[in-house]
DNA sequence: ATGAAAGCGCTAACAG
DNA sequence: CTGTTAGCGCTTTCAT
């Protein structure tokens, strides 16, 4: 049996509006009335019914998070980080997972939608179309995409590919291998820009294999077209492909980093323990959570103030360059694997 | 500016309870009537509102699933897999995470009770009591726990723990180390109960140590301890610790499983990337979270219906034992690591 | 400082 | 089959 304010109210003996009063605007009512309210409350246990609040004010103090796969270690953090910020400021967060399906994805957002006060879209594959339709209905922020108009917060991995790309030449390679991402991602897409100017810059070539999904199942699969490939170096699209391309190396003979270089993007917390130690692009995960909140709260806010102008629209968090273990100089000239291949 | 079922039925030319009725009991309108309303919802771009319909039917259509961190493996397979059973079942499910937090915990689910129609709770820290406060607010599973008289569903690790123990003294361990996870939590107490009956009943030692919170940063600085228990063996509250553990070892020079023979509990996809691949019980999480979600759905129609009794009130699954690389034989008497503690 | 009344978007009897 | 009428739990004018 839900106890409502009309319980309440009747307890206190005071009229429904007054209890409202207490929870909503507290210093529109008596001391004495209120803290008797609040003891009745207490002793009934009274719980407001947020959806119906949220019916009248429109605003659910809810936010949304989306993220396309909520076993990708990456997300994790951020959506942690995004929670406490959201919870700072009262607010809660519901999190969805879409499963990698851009399809089911719009319309999880916009079963959301009404429940929440804006949305964090985490979701390099959606289409920009989804997106733009989507934003008439509720406030949204993007995370590591750009789409017009909408704020963002980015990560600026396109430094931390060159960062990582000048490392390799610096150490003496000269023939690269990037192992890319999904096709849509925009992640994929600054990486690859950048990587591949950096290496041009260096006298380095850059070949591309690729698009992959980002798991270590793919990363593992690539071992061999890497090696076919005759480079000394590679970069992954992220530290789950990179570990798993380390795994496919090691069932191969080819020993990391002395037959083979590798470094990955994200630095999520188990390239730390992989073997060996991964060097990766370190994305500030947790940051970009943060800021994704503030933007969103802000947007959500400036609807019902009307200066909508004058609000930051796009965040750019800094990557770096973790250096561990799995990059070195490349091999004398002419090593090659003893027996590549032999292993199952 | 939202559109209303009134936005519709002004368009249409029919009453608002004709476009309710198209949505929510679509056989009760003619099909003329039903084909112009929903022409007319979808040139507008109508999108029922969930929680004003929650707010009559009592009902959302969301069910809530709480972890205590999502940072942990473990959990995410096990939300997945509870997201796609719920929307197979037309739900829509908002996740929580709480940060470990047994006090925000209570107030989390609270959060959420009024605006789910039942909570799955993965909750190893939380009280009981607090629990059977909750479940008056709200249908709850619970998922690896026992509080009296809530459906639960049960992962059977004390038959893991039982066959993991069994594993290593018939490789010939005799002395043996529990890395105890949290204290409270309920599979902790299984795996401790089972564990040292096993060892009890295989004439072998069974010496513990904790406890621990469950990450791998414990199970790092717990190298040291265990190696100076003398044991040739250890079994570990769950992966992550066990893969801590594995790096503090390799730290101290101790090989695994040449020097020590290590076994986690859970089967987390990167212990079969670890190194060395780590021998471990394995968890049905999937299953788990969609038995959970059977569980939780068969309650709340209870509540509707009157036969509140013949259901199934407690799931137990099966665990396994997946033996890999970090088990072997004990080194042969008198082996000692050569340098223990050289390395940083 | 408190009460009265209206209404958020929707569904659920009950008529017709 | 469709319209009428209430009202879910709460907030918010507007009076008093």
């Amino acid at each position: 049996v839900p106890i409502t304010i009309r319980d309440v109210a009747r307890v206190a003996g005071v009229h429904v509006s007054t209890v409202s009063r207490t929870f909503s605007a507290p210093q529109l009512v008596s001391r004495a009335t209120r803290d008797r309210v609040l003891a009745v409350s207490e002793e009934l246990g009274y719980r407001p019914n947020r959806a119906a609040r949220g019916l009248i004010t429109g605003r659910t103090n809810n936010l949304g998070v989306i993220v396309p796969d909520l076993a990708n270690p990456f997300f994790p953090p951020l959506i942690k980080e995004a929670q406490v910020a959201a919870r700072e400021r009262d607010h809660h967060v519901f999190i969805a997972d879409t499963d990698e399906d851009p399809v089911a994805e719009e319309d999880l957002v916009r079963a959301l939608a009404k429940q929440v006060d804006g949305v964090l879209l985490c979701s390099p594959r959606m289409t920009n179309t989804s997106i733009e339709r989507l934003c008439q209905e509720v406030p949204i922020v993007v995370v590591n995409r750009q789409a017009r108009g909408l704020p963002c917060v980015l990560m600026d991995v396109a430094e931390g590919a060159r960062l990582a790309v000048r490392h390799l030449c610096e150490l003496g390679h000269t023939r690269l291998v990037l192992l890319a991402g999904p096709s849509g991602s925009w992640t994929n897409r600054q990486i690859r820009r950048a990587a591949s100017a950096a290496a041009r810059a260096a006298g380095a070539s850059l070949e591309e294999l690729g698009p992959h999904t980002p798991t270590t199942a793919s990363g593992e699969k690539a071992a061999l077209p890497v090696l076919e490939t005759g480079a000394t170096a590679v970069l992954a699209y992220n530290d789950l492909m990179a570990i798993g391309l380390l795994d496919g190396l090691a069932r191969h003979g080819v020993p990391v980093p002395a037959g083979l270089s590798v470094v990955g993007v994200d630095d999520i917390a188990a390239s730390a323990i992989a073997h060996p130690k991964l060097t990766t692009v370190s994305m500030p995960a947790r940051a970009a959570g943060r800021s994704a909140v503030d933007l969103l709260l802000q947007q959500v806010h400036l609807l019902r103030q009307v200066d909508a102008d004058r609000a930051a629209t796009q965040v750019v968090l800094r990557t770096r360059l973790v250096v561990r273990q799995s990059t070195a100089p490349p091999p004398a000239a002419g090593w090659r694997p003893e027996h590549p291949g032999d292993a199952p």
